[in-house]
DNA sequence: ATGAAAGCGCTAACAG
DNA sequence: CTGTTAGCGCTTTCAT
């Protein structure tokens, strides 16, 4: 019956030691006898010992485990990102645990709550702006969070990102300079920060250094939504431009096929730059032209960053608050 | 300094009452005068007392906390499932962690060995076959587990699914109906129970059923990838095949893109039918017709069941130990 | 190099 | 309705 019932206590009796020095040998502590390591080494083979993450976590005040936290499991933007913090994660020995927050963003309080309920040692949160109620939360807890492949309203939180606004004004100077036309932007909210301080103004950079006049009425917004920006092809093409940088993939590909559902060739009468470079890009015809974005370091970076936060020795690693990878372009498809 | 360190014990005192008592409180026992209760709840606000979910998990032996076993986060068909497990975990009150395995799976042991440490309550397993080492894990825990989207090598385990011998029959016996010339099938492994039990001879009855031969030529493994899939479709052209069943979305939409830029027209030259429904099938042009899953309700009924089996009350919930949803399908583009 | 003992923060009988 | 008392399984000084 009493399955799993075998505790380092089990094992210390078993191997005539202490639990201590099962601790120890658990720990790799090096302050044991090698005789004595490989009899409780062996003994925790014979009874199939498992330590007890929870008990561990309780007595030692740590989890070694980091929360994740994510809008929507579904975008593969977020994904990309993810593998990269994966990978580090494990690298440093760390359990990660994703969690999903749900488009709306209602949820994230709950979420982060929980993650911190859970003691999780440190945080990356890939989410929308931070809620007063989110960041009454995080201030009320010594637990370092780093946000990646964002920017957020909240100015103390380290971030691993792309320079959203250079990469925003290039994209759209280079719309510009290819067509001389109206070029609109579609985004996913425009109540966001990273909308007014970044994409906004890279957009309005872009027109400003190509003679061109700034319209709101070519912003678009489409809640990172396939769907909503499959919508908005009629609309945008009504506006006059004649060509569009959408900040995302999910986005950029339901506008490629609404405009081309609606007969309008691609890249010949519209054109089209994308701006998250996931695989989504290469999967529409005529594919995406996007600004590349090293997806897979952005996550690695964040949770680099985010051991360093946690070994506090490096707390000076705060100070790295900003890190900006490079970004590129790829030339596909929807350009000419 | 001692950021955090209101613990229950504090909250008591405050309240001049035992911790006893503020335990009911958060757990919302009945047992306790309403005057109590609301002056513990104060002095939790007023000291803003978070519980400890390990604390509270040692001394339970129970984390509400569910593990959820992905084999690749950026495969769009899990992240659809995840969906719905997501939401039934939330109103049941269970946390959810996801792990991802990567490809390979040769992670999955540890992931799983790193939930059961954690002490989750229950798993949902999306991975591949399981390995002896794996079972091995499994077996020398109490921890329910079931299965979602998939089949594996393990029958004890319960499952969620489609039948997927009966969709791929039904979808491979439309093509050859169609075009009464060789239909090829394309899976992730050949290797795997999946297939052989179910991909395999759902192929093969279609066969026998419309009066073709089977050929095992006609059958490709592409390793659930969209690049392996798009450089296989030179190969699948030269077999003779003028049609095939992909089991996933992923492959599928490299199959059709390859095709696409060998100058094949799909679905005037080559007909495809994709097994997954993900958004992929309608993020491609021409938009590939697809078996349809209720992939949400997959997510969903498989934490029902798990809770289930969670609450040992519904011990013979483990009857209901290979449910099967209805699955159809969703005539688009790529087949005439 | 090893052991003894005191918790970590909370739940769960058991009394009353 | 409320308090007391044991632990849950492990880490961690502090001795030895």
């Amino acid at each position: 019956m009493e399955k799993q019932s075998v505790t380092i206590y089990t094992v210390a009796r078993e191997a005539r030691v202490s639990m201590a020095t099962v601790s120890r040998v658990v720990n790799g502590n090096p302050n044991v006898k090698p005789a004595t390591r490989q009899k409780v080494l062996d003994v925790i083979k014979k009874l199939n010992y498992r330590p007890n993450a929870v008990a561990r976590g309780l007595a030692s005040k740590k989890t070694t485990t980091v929360g994740v936290v994510i809008p929507e499991i579904t975008n593969a933007y977020f994904a990309e990102l993810a593998q990269g913090i994966d990978d580090i994660a494990t690298m440093y020995k760390y359990n990660i645990v994703l969690t999903n927050t749900d488009v709306g963003g209602q949820k994230t309080v709950q979420v982060v709550r929980g993650l911190l309920a859970k003691q999780v040692d440190g945080i990356i949160y890939m989410g929308r702006d931070v809620s007063d109620e989110l960041r009454e939360e995080l201030d009320s807890s010594t637990v370092p969070v780093v946000v990646a492949g964002s920017v957020t309203n909240d100015d103390k939180l380290p971030t691993v990102r792309i320079d959203y606004r250079n990469a925003t004004r290039q994209a759209v100077e280079r719309l510009v300079n290819a067509i001389h036309e109206p070029v609109a932007m579609v985004v996913g909210a425009k109540n966001r920060k990273i909308y007014t301080d970044y994409y906004l103004k890279g957009y309005q950079e872009a027109l400003k250094n190509t003679g061109m006049n700034f319209d709101d009425q070519l912003v678009f917004e489409a809640n990172e939504s396939y769907d909503q920006a499959y919508k908005l092809a009629p609309a945008i093409l009504q506006c006059g431009a004649k060509a569009a940088f959408v900040t995302g993939d999910d986005m950029a590909a339901g506008l490629l096929n609404g405009l081309t559902d609606a007969g309008i060739k691609v890249p010949n009468e519209f054109q089209i730059i994308s701006g998250h470079d996931t695989k989504e890009t290469r999967l529409v015809r005529p594919m995406l032209t996007s600004i590349t974005q090293p997806l897979y370091d952005i996550g690695a970076v964040s949770m680099r960053l985010l051991t360093k936060l946690m070994d506090k020795k490096d707390q000076n690693a705060a100070d790295e608050s900003d890190v900006l990878l490079e970004h590129g372009f790829s030339v596909r498809q929807s350009t000419r």
